[in-house]
DNA sequence: ACCGAATATACGCATAAGCATATATCTGGT
DNA sequence: ACCAGATATATGCTTATGCGTATATTCGGT
């Protein structure tokens, strides 16, 4: 189902805020979990899982059980054109990742490691 | 009116098959009239238009007017990672553009100088 | 088995986005 | 001044997209 990545296929699953920073932080975090997002973008959980279901749906990102915990990361077997844009991304707009970047941080029952936080 | 441009807002411009054939047809070739993008994506010109005046009002593209066509080339004053996420998504995506790019070539007349058609 | 936490989906609705067609504007040539 | 080619915009319509709320589902602990 998981057809391949066109340029416009990509756009679509960036061109909105909440699908593009839940996709730059997971990124730059790795991986996180629901909750995670769910705090770190500071909107209701029922509308961060809608736009994970269209990133995973799309193909750009995969999930993962652990417990109670559903955990997303990059698809790692994406086309390189893509993981390139989504680093070139990343790296030049941290500051427009700023507020979620620290509401991640400033997470108190985080479930698992507690990521880089600077 | 052109505002700083975040990743969203560039996504947004490129979220749809016409706009991203549109830039980066751009990107590949320097600068288009809108003739040559109506042939090559064999569209009706003011679809083509209206595509155009949003990525002009987005601040991705320039137009430029000379005698009766007007041209549009990508806007040089765009933060460096732009142009990087452009250049990238082209260099990776030649295929993608193969169709569009031959009918730009197969052109019979084309207002000025005919690009590289390799 | 039951309960609460975490996550996913369904539903109804409001708005945005894209389209085709018609029309307006601008330019160069006569 | 007029006309044709090139381009831009307006209008009315249809569909896609995003949202809030309610409700399933799944899991670990008791």
């Amino acid at each position: 189902m998981t057809e391949p990545m066109t340029p416009t296929t990509l756009f679509k699953c960036l061109a909105d805020d909440t699908r593009a920073k839940i996709s730059l932080l997971v990124v730059s975090q790795g991986e996180l979990c629901v909750c995670e997002l769910t705090a770190a973008l500071d909107l209701s959980q029922p509308k961060i899982s809608r736009h994970l279901a269209l990133l995973r749906s799309a193909g750009l990102l995969l999930d993962r059980r652990q417990g109670q915990w559903v955990y997303y990361r990059v698809n790692p077997d994406l086309p390189a054109w893509v993981a390139a844009v989504l680093k070139e991304v990343v790296d030049a707009n941290q500051q427009w990742l700023e507020t979620e970047a620290k509401r991640l941080c400033g997470m108190s029952d985080r479930p698992i490691n507690q990521a880089v936080c600077n």
